[in-house]
RNA sequence: GCGGGUGUAGCUCAAUGGCAGAGCUCCAGCCUUCCAAGCUGGUGGUGAGGGUUCGAUUCCCUUCACCCGCUCCA
């Protein structure tokens, strides 16, 4: 039942309940930027601890898991959001991402300067860009897809640093530190969540299309022979957990790129995509990116930036025959202790959006269904049904009312839940008002505390998406949270 | 970056070149023993800047943001 899931519905309580705001909104807003309010910080964050205790802290390292390849260690790391410039320009991204641009006037297209030669300009009959009487091009002008900010207080052009336009980089030029000061070995995965800044073009989208973003990343890093298994396992994996996390409508979707898709060195790449209410019908939106990328990025860090045209791959040469970026020269391979084999590992990338996760986790918990009123009526109600797992609010706690000690007893056990779960007292007008409210915020618990309450100790608690009620002993109430909620 | 549209209270919408209103929400109180709109009272607004004018929320210019379509999306 999706076809009430509307964009400006879901924006709209977005902002009335406070879970995501436009950035800077007071001063008119700041297009790219979104603000998580009270209830949005709590969403993004389970969402995010749902990541990483799923795929970090939880995961069982010593059984081989359903459809994985064998065993596997996974661990984590926290890298700088401002990084060596060089690693950009050996990861391949500031070559990407410093391009000159020309915009026609005329028939408003916009080109890489360097790729002009070459490329037909739109208008009939069809020349090169810019050979067309009617054809009226601006300056080259610099397009700065990363972030571009300076170090040191005096910085000249010289100290010219970059925002990380991904969270990757950072764990290939820490996959030796993180070998050497453990005792992991291969295959392992190395997690890492954080923001990341990118100048996109075009903003759009509420929060799918922003200029700072945060990232959940693995790199995953295992022999080269075993590669094409372990990409078909995360692929699988991943896919497997959004669906766990109730995003599992029709809506959600695995989408195999096709070979002429693929880099060069990569065996395979898959996105999990998902049908946002604001894109066109057919139309998917991505959510993670699971890619095979070869031994790419931990040798480009060695030797310097690949050419990902050669195969097998080669360092890019400049004009005068040397390496374009100069890699670290640290050697980045990986020494098999039981078969005395070295090689340079493998890498599977499962990177995931988390705010792009969480806009599909509300999208998809939106509904708007029927409830009876105290009358009996039908009346139309608004609820998030979230996975208890990422519900902001776990429970509510209320008084049926506000009187004949029920407020003391409610909170109680309010405080005695507050301890270790994010839940909500109100005592505040008529109790089917307040449960409303919580349908709203997607809390999935409401616990009552009535007349009955004061004679034999027990309280109900109300379920959000079947609105039934289930009596149970008051101090019961945090076992029985805990075990709904998990 | 281009074209079109839209900006009035937290939300949905009125109105006017001359004191900016309503419903809902929200807050305080009353009432209330299980699913929002019973009573009383209250808070709160013309996206920003400039211009025309005696006076601008209204007319004009600029700007910002949002939506739609292009462009872009490593």
């Amino acid at each position: 039942m999706h076809h009430d899931m509307d964009m400006e519905q879901i924006v709209s309580l977005c902002k009335r309940r406070g879970f995501v705001f436009q950035s800077s909104e007071i001063y008119g807003g700041l297009n790219g930027f979104w603000d998580y309010g009270p209830l949005g910080v709590e969403l993004k964050r389970n969402v995010k601890h749902a990541w990483w205790q799923d795929m970090v802290l939880a995961h069982d390292d010593l059984n081989v898991l359903p459809s994985a390849p064998g065993v596997y260690s996974m661990t984590g790391i926290d890298s700088t959001i401002i990084m060596h410039p060089q690693i950009w320009k050996c990861s391949g991204h500031y070559d990407l991402f410093i391009d000159k641009m020309v915009d026609c006037r005329e028939c408003k297209g916009r080109f890489r300067e360097d790729h002009i030669p070459g490329t037909p300009c739109p208008l009939k009959p069809s020349k090169q860009v810019g050979q067309h009487d009617k054809c009226s091009l601006t300056e080259p002008r610099d397009f700065n897809l990363m972030f571009k900010t300076t170090l040191g207080a005096l910085g000249t052009e010289e100290d010219a640093a970059f925002l990380r336009p991904e969270t990757a980089q950072g764990i290939f030029v820490n996959f030796k530190n993180v070998i050497d000061s453990t005792r992991y070995r291969l295959p392992l995965g190395i997690a890492q969540i954080g923001k990341s800044f990118r100048n996109e073009i075009t903003p759009r989208n509420f929060t799918f299309r922003s200029r700072e973003f945060e990232q959940m990343e693995i790199e995953f890093f295992c022999h080269p022979n075993e590669s094409a298994d372990w990409y078909r396992y995360w692929r699988d994996r991943r896919m497997k957990w959004y669906q766990d996390y109730g995003v599992g409508s029709e809506r959600l979707r695995l989408r195999e790129h096709a070979p002429d898709e693929l880099s060069h060195y990569s065996i395979g790449t898959a996105d999990i995509e998902y049908a946002f209410p604001f894109l066109s019908a057919g139309e998917y939106g991505e959510l993670e990116g699971i890619a095979h990328r070869g031994d790419f990025d931990l040798r480009s860090h060695m030797e310097g930036k690949l050419d990902e045209k050669t195969r097998p791959l080669q360092v890019q040469l400049g004009p005068d025959g040397k390496p374009k970026w100069r890699g670290s020269g640290k050697d980045l391979s990986y020494r098999d202790d039981l078969t005395n084999e070295k090689f340079v590992p493998h890498v599977i990338e499962p990177s995931a959006g988390a705010d792009r996760a969480t806009l599909a986790i509300i999208c998809e918990a939106y509904h708007e269904d029927e409830a009876p009123d105290e009358d009996g009526k039908s009346q139309k109600r608004t609820v998030l049904r979230f996975h208890p797992r990422l519900a902001p609010i776990k429970a509510a706690i209320f008084p049926l009312v506000k009187k004949d000690g029920m407020p003391e007893m409610a909170k109680e056990i309010y405080l005695a839940l507050k301890k270790q779960f994010n839940v909500f007292y109100d005592e505040k007008g008529a109790v089917g008002r307040r449960y409303r409210r919580q349908d709203e915020a997607g809390t999935p618990y409401c616990i009552t505390v009535d007349g009955q309450s004061l004679q034999d100790g027990t309280v109900t608690i109300r379920d959000r998406d079947t609105l039934q009620q289930e009596r149970i002993k008051a101090a019961d109430c945090l076992q029985v949270v805990r075990d709904k909620v998990g």
